[in-house]
DNA sequence: AGGACGCCCTGTTCGC
DNA sequence: TGCGAACAGGGCGTCC
């Protein structure tokens, strides 16, 4: 599920769970899932270490250790976190847990092996070995128009396109271009600034409030896209039929009836 | 150069 | 009801 508001949930979770406590050992039962660096190699980063704070980049998760470097967790389409006290089991799924002074314990669970475990210098080296672009949240208006302005391709994959800006996957840009009514096969090229502004707009405020609502679709407010996205889906905004199409290898569900092409 | 596609993997849902 | 097929919120490499 994870697009960036699920990350910023996860990294809050984290925060508030795995933040400062001694490190005392590290298992990697899915080490096909490690990015340039081994089971051993992690294992002697994080071992006597702590995490000292966290920030999040688009989609990925990074942890710094008191030794300066940082674990970086990308969730692929299925993964989470789960804090364990000690003497609770830990749970399926579990590719990368990492065991605390306490007996408490952090589990990175990715059931389809998509996500990715690395070990960075910093986040900027992250960012820059992965061009990603600027963070949804973070990027200013001015960027996101001067950026969207040479971009080009059809709207909705340009925002998935984590080079332009980074956080929005499959179903947040469904949501943004809904609330804008635009429809998702619209070429960049042809939107002019004030649709670009709105998009921007729109995109502060979708992803501000999916992280209020814990990253879940169904807590979102009834008048947005999400929670009516699917088969036999009808539009909040004018009851008709929600329709997909297929763009950029992904479904993307709108209204045919409020985002004309 | 940029966009479309296949693939990675496995659990869940769909459709005959 | 039961089965295989298709699909799932991501990203990368390859191909035109």
């Amino acid at each position: 599920m994870p697009e960036l508001p699920d990350v910023e949930v996860y990294r809050r979770y984290f925060d508030s769970t795995a933040l400062h406590q001694a490190i005392q050992h590290v298992r990697v039962p899915g080490p096909e899932l490690l990015v340039d660096t081994t089971p051993q190699a992690l294992g002697r980063a994080l071992h006597g270490a702590a995490f000292r704070k966290t920030e999040r980049h688009g989609k990925y998760l990074l942890a710094h250790l008191d030794s300066g470097k940082c674990l970086v967790l990308h969730f692929g389409m299925s993964g989470d976190l789960a804090y364990c006290q000690a003497g609770n089991r830990t749970p399926q799924y579990t590719q990368l847990e990492i065991d605390f002074a306490n007996n408490s314990r952090l589990a990175y669970r990715c059931p389809r092996k998509l996500g990715h475990i690395a070990l960075a210098d910093s986040p900027n080296a992250w960012i820059r070995s992965h061009e990603l672009g600027p963070d949804a949240l973070r990027i200013s208006e001015r960027e996101f128009l001067r950026l969207s302005g040479s971009g080009h391709g059809r709207a909705k994959s340009w925002l998935m396109d984590q080079r332009q800006i980074a956080g929005i996957g499959n179903y947040y840009s469904d949501e943004i271009l809904f609330q804008c009514l635009i429809h998702p096969a619209s070429e960049l090229a042809e939107l002019n600034k004030s649709n670009r502004e709105r998009i921007f707009n729109v995109m502060q405020r979708v992803l501000h409030k999916a992280i209020d609502c814990n990253a879940d679709p169904e807590a979102l407010p009834e008048s947005y896209l999400l929670p009516h996205r699917g088969k036999d889906g009808h539009c909040p905004r004018c009851g008709g039929n929600l329709e997909q199409m297929t763009i950029g290898g992904r479904t993307a569900w709108y209204c045919p009836g409020c985002q004309p092409g």
